[in-house]
DNA sequence: TCTTATTTGTTCGTATGTATT
DNA sequence: GAATACATACGAACAAATAAG
């Protein structure tokens, strides 16, 4: 319980209710190694009768753990137990060591110290440029952008979308609309053609997965995803790069390191 | 939707279920002020017979908003529009400025901004660090540190718990162990004494609150926390404190900047 | 390809418990 | 104490996705 909640009213522990005692079960059990990662759950019909409660009960027992990103449901199939550990982001070494600052980089190297094997599939377009985007990039509304799409796997299991918007204005024609960036990354590239970019800035909200990226990253719309949007600007503080990226909430950690006497 | 997506199999969008349409419904009337910040939404019962559904539907949709954090539950009551709008925390400029360095001086300057009263409530005491901290610390097992738990609120809604460790070793009889740790907060204290951070780590997980901060922080406990765990090291990569931080998720967004030359 | 069984998703109806007003 | 509100539970039924044949 730990000190300082002394004054705050508790009221006293209604029984635990069914449902939260049957996911504590559950939990202890996969935690336990008993039904081990990429195995099925017992059917809610069978837990229903194993445990002696209702198929709702069992149901929303098994809500619990999917909220908690524990399982997952193949629908028609069963209950999985999740198969990945946590993966972990160090946002500022990723743009620190430039020989390999580019995403891909980072993110390869992050999976082979799990022993995974990283993959992602890049779609390049042009486009009129959101509201915010263009209001970021300080680019009137409309004009047009470069945007680069990558979606990221840990294997087989996917785990990042990524959305990089640039000025088409600084980016088209260049090695920026190429599929392969070549070494450095973008960062690298846009330092090349004189926009280096100097500062970043991430702020990270967590929000409900929306429909088409509860679907990519084989969640449910009720679970939560990172939503992270890291601008990068020059020394001039010139916007160069919008980058939203958004991770399952349940799957990531996040790190970011400062020294005190940066401002 | 957007570009990048179009390989990924996209089933036939089903029907939308009911508590989702009604969920849809109830945010949209949110949101355009139907039901201002604190007013009550119309009970489940009533939500069932205007939209002809039954009160299952109605209970489901509430729940949706619930892990949105759209709305609270007061039981007993009903169920409450929140109030407060997203508060924005940057950790960094929070170390850099040193003379409002403390967590209460940069607490207050962001909700001065909103025009709302940051309140806090510090409590002290000494107890055998937990293993995590102790390791952490460098110290003995079950090795007596300072506890600093500070709970804090925007107005009259609690958005924050902040729980400090120190060495006991290095803490204990200095002003630390005083409530008012006096211009510039605990790290200015450190520094007094010889052991001023100098760099700084934050990690960020995504989990359900606990029973006991769901309790606190007035949500559900399948509402989602951001746990924060922020470590500050000396020069000589001592570490000198851990801080664990808790806020309701749907609350907040952090923002995280730097130099793109910083290791 | 079609059929059937299995599994989860959703909805309805009903009932009871607990907290607040 | 009574009324109201949400929380939980049981049972039944049908829909949708998947797997096995």
């Amino acid at each position: 319980v730990g000190p300082g909640f002394e004054e705050v009213h508790v009221p006293i522990e209604t029984p635990r209710a069914k449902y939260r005692q049957l996911a504590d079960l559950l939990r202890s059990a996969i935690e336990t190694g008993e039904y081990p990662p990429g195995s099925l759950l017992p059917s809610e019909p069978e837990l229903a009768q194993r445990y002696e409660v209702s198929r709702d009960v069992a149901h929303q027992a098994v809500v619990v753990l999917r909220g908690e990103g524990l399982v997952r449901v193949d629908r028609g199939r069963g209950t999985v137990v999740r198969e990945l550990p946590v993966l972990r982001r160090n946002a500022v070494i990723r743009q620190a060591t430039r020989d390999q600052g580019n995403a891909r980089g980072a993110f390869q190297a992050e999976l082979a110290r799990l022993g995974l094997e990283a993959r992602s599939d890049v779609t390049i377009s042009e486009l009129p440029a959101p509201a915010d985007v263009a209001n970021l990039l300080d680019i009137s509304l409309g004009a047009t952008v470069l945007v680069r799409r990558r979606l990221m796997w840990a294997g087989e299991v996917p785990v990042q979308i990524a959305t990089s918007w640039l000025p088409a204005e600084i980016a088209a024609g260049t090695p920026l609309a190429e599929l392969d960036t070549g070494p450095g990354g973008i960062y690298s590239r846009l330092a090349d053609i004189g926009y280096g970019p100097s500062s970043f800035t991430e702020s990270v909200r967590v929000r409900p997965a929306e429909d088409q990226e509860a679907r990519w990253l084989r969640v449910d719309p009720e679970q939560r995803v990172l939503a992270i949007q890291r601008i990068a600007r020059t020394a001039e503080s010139r916007c160069v790069e919008v980058n939203d990226i958004v991770l399952a909430a349940h799957q990531w950690e996040l790190v970011y390191e400062w020294s005190a006497g940066q401002q």
